[in-house]
DNA sequence: CGGTGGATTCTCT
DNA sequence: GAGAATCCACCGA
């Protein structure tokens, strides 16, 4: 049973507060994850899988900890992190994170020193992650890791945004600054 | 096989 | 607060 095993929903939850790691040739960045939205399969009409097994959402259809990764309006690129078991597709995509190591080459990938990850996009660009790593298990790659909570953090549930399909669903776990 | 629109971001007003 | 930038999977024909 790891981390990646249960539903969408508590995997979001447990991924708040959590730190995102990447690293590569020019260095390593983190993050720590203030901000997630779940996704379901096929009884989720926003899911990227409710229409079933494509090439572009196959990895959804993988085992609990796979990476999908998917192109956002043409630009932007979008992570997520597959849950539960092998074709019952479930997902949290990462939505945004608080700069921890490597500041100074987030600052250089985003092409400015402010709102270096605030935004799926924005978090993607800063960490250097692209559909490279689409399809990989993240236990398996040496390139990317998450790691903790290593402490208590509280949590709010609010309602999807970015959506036109049931966005009304409150899937989406921000943490609440404690100051 | 062409039209369509999105789990976004940036810039300018 | 609105509009542009820009790609490709999906759907209908």
């Amino acid at each position: 049973m790891g981390r990646w095993d249960g539903p969408a929903l508590a995997v979001a939850r447990s991924l708040v507060g959590s730190v995102l790691t990447t690293q590569s040739t020019v260095g390593r960045t983190s993050v720590t994850i203030t901000e997630v939205e779940a996704y379901g399969g096929s009884d989720d009409p926003a899911s990227h899988a409710f229409r079933g097994r494509t090439p572009r959402n196959a990895p959804m259809f993988g085992p609990g900890g796979t990476i999908y990764v998917y192109r956002s309006y043409g630009l932007h690129w979008c992570l997520n992190i597959v849950t539960g078991e092998a074709d019952n597709p479930q997902a949290v995509l990462i939505r945004a994170g608080w700069p921890g190591e490597g500041r100074a080459l987030m600052e250089q990938r985003r092409g400015r020193v402010d709102h270096l990850a605030d935004g799926p996009g924005k978090l993607t660009a800063a960490l250097g992650i692209d559909d490279s790593i689409d399809g990989m298990h993240i236990e398996a790659l040496e390139t990317v890791s998450i790691t903790g909570p290593g402490s208590q953090v509280d949590c709010e549930w609010k309602r999807r945004v970015g959506l036109t399909l049931a966005a009304d669903r409150p899937w989406r776990c921000v943490l609440i600054a404690t100051g």
